[in-house]
DNA sequence: CTGTTAGCGCTTTCAA
DNA sequence: TTGAAAGCGCTAACAG
């Protein structure tokens, strides 16, 4: 809290604080020589504008806020990573909060959000999504962008991926390494995401003449430990020859499983699995996986956003649908 | 911008907006009946303060800003994590800004923040650093917690880990696997943190009677394939059978170089690195780890700020040294 | 081109 | 226990 204000200017320069804060915003109604003479001496007394007041006063807050589920994931730290790429191009501050998977947190956060804190707001909802209800209010006031992680009965503008064709070019894939027995690690079950994603396994399962079996399908839950050993069961019980795993944290246990049973991967059994893992072709052996391009995700859903703000025509449900990358890597799981 | 606010429950409620603030806010001074008719309308009519007013008069903000190199790291995501936890727990806003390890950007980005827009700080400075001319002011104005990475010369509250000692240990965990010739992968050279690394090395190799050899030390650069073949030059000229890496991401060359140039890792090699990676014990061999407790760190350092923004006696140099881990997962490198 | 005035929404004296 | 009034720092309308 510097204490040289507007005011402090102005009574040294013998000018209003009116003129000052035009000279300070560059307005064409001030003298060249003023403004010079202001931010002369702005700058010899480091003046900081309070954005507090100018922010109160324009009711607007040059800040959006960022709620993910996790800022320690692989997806959406990357995605961050864009958001505030684009917004420091647009002058504006970023917060952001983590809901950590959790419906109630997320209803908590947005409501305190609606104080005008922030001008706009990126969101990816928490994966127990069950009640859109606090939405309902929170677009009509504030503009808002979904991504990756949306409720599908929210008329909204939405950055994804392309989770149905994803899902569904990996079984396609496994199935072309004549994979006879595909399993499928579900996850984010309430969510358009999830539902897209296991949709595409089905469907390619079908188009390939192959009946899906339930008894493939295992449910993600929070505790690490469990979904360990459910795909430990998954792998004694059923022998799956390929797994798809719907998200990053699922591919692990498969790789912990396998190495318990003494499975090969992938001569005994195929891994896919969605996953922004850098190091993912490091992996014993390599992890083939369908990658988000996060960055890009962050991206494209600040612009959008901004152009919301700064009063583009934006359709009020614009959705852009980018693509995720299949990176196949097969080792002979000798190595 | 939910346009209810203070006065308009206070023309509904007939009482004066001094009454309605100070009910909000649970004041001594208040009837328990006022009290309970202003929160009903307040709930009724799902009144949100204005922060920006607040904050305005009060002449604080309810935000703390944290700065790091950059978000999609292991380490300081994490970090972010636990951070976020605390302030939560204070109710405060975070705002994430990110330098992208530039000075500049480090040094536009604290001038903003002076200007009252956050009540504290806690950062993780960008590895070029040179000059910290720019916080001598910082810290006069603002609370400020250095995590992790500081400025030596800088006399402030500072959270880090035994950098020295954990490199000190890694380096004598090589000697005792019988490796004659370790290197030393540098990063960080600026900092305390990337010296004391560097220091605990080469102590622990004159410990063991070791003569360092500066051809066996390689500067991390910032471009990734630079870094890769400095490191494949390394392995060809000088053949080292041990190396330490003293930062997650130049491990990874480590492992592409090894693989080209057919080397066994960890017969023909061994390595050890400073790593976050929750992967590090799938990699192919694993990798062994010098893991921070990058949660904890974030839970210190803000906990510590929050000490000081509550007035609360704490020392203006407090230190604190958390312990990092050495994870030891040596394989036969043939699974 | 510059100044005057008013007010953003809230809190805090001071007075009743 | 409540109200009136002032002001945090800034900017926008209006006037000159």
């Amino acid at each position: 809290m510097g204490s040289v204000n507007i005011k402090k200017l102005a009574l040294e320069l013998n000018l209003s604080a009116a003129t000052v804060s035009r000279a300070l915003h560059d307005s064409y109604e001030i003298s060249t020589e003023t403004k010079q003479r202001v931010w002369a001496l702005a700058k010899a007394l480091n003046y900081q504008p309070n954005h507090f007041a100018s922010n109160l006063r324009q009711q607007k807050s040059m800040t959006i806020a960022v709620i993910v589920p996790e800022v320690a994931n692989n997806f959406f730290s990357q995605a961050i990573n864009g958001i505030e790429e684009i917004a420091r191009l647009h002058d504006y501050h970023v917060l952001i909060y983590q809901t950590h998977e959790s419906t109630e947190k997320e209803i908590a956060l947005i409501k305190r959000l609606l104080s005008g804190r922030v001008d706009g707001i990126l969101i990816s909802v928490a994966s127990n999504a069950n009640d859109s209800e606090h939405f309902k209010e929170l677009i009509t006031q504030l503009p808002l962008v979904f991504f990756d992680r949306l409720y599908e009965d929210i008329e909204a503008i939405t950055v994804t991926t392309d989770d149905y064709e994803s899902a569904f070019n990996a079984t396609q894939h496994l199935v072309d390494c004549n994979c006879k027995k595909i399993a499928y690690l579900q996850a984010l079950n309430n969510l358009s995401t999830g539902k897209k994603r296991l949709a595409g396994y089905l469907d390619a399962l079908k188009n390939n003449g192959i009946i899906s079996d339930e008894a493939l399908i295992i449910k993600n839950c929070d505790d690490e430990n469990k979904n360990y050993e459910q795909v430990k069961g998954l792998l004694i019980t059923h022998k799956p020859d390929g797994i798809i795993a719907s998200i990053e944290d699922l591919a692990l246990p498969c790789y912990y499983a396998c190495n318990d049973l003494n499975l090969n991967i992938p001569a005994d059994v195929k891994i896919v699995s969605f996953s922004n893992l850098k190091t993912a072709p490091l992996l014993k052996p390599s992890l083939t996986t369908i990658t988000q391009p996060a960055f890009q995700i962050g991206k494209e859903a600040a612009t959008i956003l901004f152009s919301v703000l700064n009063k583009k025509d934006i359709q009020p449900n614009e959705t852009k649908v980018l693509k995720s990358t299949l990176m196949i890597r097969e080792s002979t799981g000798m190595g």
